[in-house]
DNA sequence: TTGTGTTTTATTGCCTCC
DNA sequence: GGAGGCAATAAAACACAA
């Protein structure tokens, strides 16, 4: 074998291995597994074997060009690696499922971190909401007071304007309207989070697209 | 060296498709 | 009905801490 690879020759050495016979017993590393691998040649191996790194390797690069494996191209890659047929279809078989495993695992983080995300926007929108219902009462106390203020000195005088029992309603809503509209002017951003000139948080709508 | 958890290979049983 | 796929599982091989 001088002019053979160490591919090459592992696959020759795989493929002349006799396919059943004693027990192999259990070893701690892959090096003694390796040698009383080659201690049981010529005298059968265990049922279960482990595939050489090129056989492996040969395979992997294989499944990374089609997952699927229809019957000529099972005996081709088969006959390739020194393998039964047989066992390249299990091969595969296995592979797709720890493949789909993978993506299994993958589309987990995906949605875990999306729910993440979710899970901190709702409490910044709780906390918003809570900032908000108190300038809410705030601005009805507002109310309150100017209203009665201009009851004191207009006892009599003109209702201007409001509507209903509410006349100042219009008056408050104009006093906080900048709140609504003042992304971008006097906001800022703290924690890697932007919040407006009222310190109300101005959610990111684009991840959840 | 051993116990234990993980990975890899192989088997079984069921399902679908032709 | 046979071939091939998949899920579940067994069991050998392996890695590693103690």
């Amino acid at each position: 074998m001088a002019n053979m690879s160490q591919v090459e020759e592992e696959m020759l050495f795989y493929s002349q291995m006799p396919e059943a016979g004693g027990e192999i017993k259990r070893t701690t590393t892959r090096r003694r597994r390796k040698k009383k691998a080659k201690e049981a040649e010529g005298e059968g191996e265990g049922r279960k074997r482990r595939l050489s790194d090129a056989q492996v390797k040969f395979l992997e690069m294989n499944f990374g060009e089609e997952r699927k494996l229809e019957s000529g191209r099972k005996v081709h890659l088969a006959a390739e690696v020194g393998l039964d047929p047989k066992q390249v279809a299990v091969w595969f078989q296995n592979r797709r499922a720890r493949w789909k495993n993978k993506q299994l695992e993958e589309e987990y983080l995906k949605l875990k971190n999306q729910q993440d995300a979710s899970l901190l926007d709702k409490c910044h929108l709780q906390v918003q909401v809570l900032k908000l219902k108190q300038q809410l009462s705030e601005a009805e106390d507002e109310i309150k007071r100017l209203s009665a203020c201009g009851n004191e000195g207009l006892i009599g005088g003109v209702g201007g304007g409001g509507e209903g029992g509410s006349p100042s309603s219009s008056s408050a809503t104009n006093a906080y309207q900048p709140a609504l509209g003042a992304e971008g002017g006097d906001g800022m951003i703290m924690d890697g989070y932007e919040y407006n000139a009222f310190g109300n948080y101005l959610m990111d709508w684009d991840y959840l697209l």
